[in-house]
DNA sequence: ACAGACGTGTTATGAAATAACATAACGCGT
DNA sequence: ACGCGTTATGTTATTTCATAACACGTCTGT
């Protein structure tokens, strides 16, 4: 955090277009026959609205309206089920939560990360050699976690 | 864990073989200036003589000789050297630490979790396609972490 | 209406990691 | 050997992250 630049890739949405994507989580819900529920929407509102990536005990802070905070459990749950449903990730080495910010759905989630200025970009790296080595070395892979540390754009002196 | 199998991939080490193993370890840190201290030796040797991934916790409560527990501290100072001279890894989606397996000294460490036996293989992925895409957003990427979650060959059914 | 599944609210606790400060051991120049 | 800066350890306490357990509510199909 903090390097004299403030660049972060990923304005957190408000208006029209923090509307548009809880819409459109509504739609996906709906579709699949799951259900956005009050918490589980606030919960997304909140990742969709910040700056980057935002930890549990901030999601629990910011929850209620009048400063009232959440209960652990009532965001843990929410941020399982947004998981779940690929509208949320967790990005392990931070302990924190950042909104999808890919179209598909079926997709695995990588991440780059900045080591200065705390933001998280998601990417879709080509995984297949990695799968293929996990295939060699016997290992049926069911998921991949990645998250490559290092210096965004705007940090890394350019 | 526990799905009936038991073949983990990585019995602990004993006696001479554990013993080779903390030798090595002096001798990488005698050629580059580092002191393996008595914590930090005792760390790293429980980490070989463990079967599979071991909490810091765990390490705690198995630090002292007469069943003494270790300050939290002691092991996380402990974990912290092992890991910058890569005698270590810290697995992120597990909270875990394994003592590194592999030959080479600056590596990319990467691993195989199986989600039914708890075991984790370390391997060696090509990063290349994931550095290269990261380089494509702008990142200057320093260090990748990745974590395959699946079954191992035991436990896959085969 | 009823049962079952799912979701939420609440209290409490467990697990993981670090802050802060005091003390001790080492490396080095003199 | 002495003093000094650096590195490592010991210790207390706290902070941060996450879940267990159970009561209550709500939706859905029969």
């Amino acid at each position: 955090m903090s390097c004299g630049h403030d660049d972060h890739s990923h304005p957190g949405l408000t208006g029209a277009a923090l509307k548009r994507a809880l819409g459109a989580a509504e739609v996906r819900c709906a579709d699949t026959q799951e259900r956005l529920t009050p918490p589980r929407r606030r919960v997304l509102e909140l990742l969709l609205e910040a700056d980057g990536p935002l930890k549990a005990y901030d999601l629990i802070a910011a929850f209620g309206e009048a400063g009232e905070p959440a209960k652990p459990p009532t965001v843990y749950r929410a941020l399982e089920f947004l998981e779940r449903l690929g509208f949320a990730h967790r990005i392990e080495s931070l302990n924190a939560y950042v909104p999808c910010r890919m179209e598909g759905e079926g997709h695995q989630a990588a991440f780059l990360i900045c080591d200065c200025c705390g933001a998280a970009q998601e990417f879709e790296p080509d995984l297949k050699p990695a799968l293929t080595a996990a295939r060699a070395a016997g290992y049926d892979a069911r998921s991949v976690t990645l998250e490559a540390r290092g210096f965004c754009p705007a940090c890394k002196g350019g």
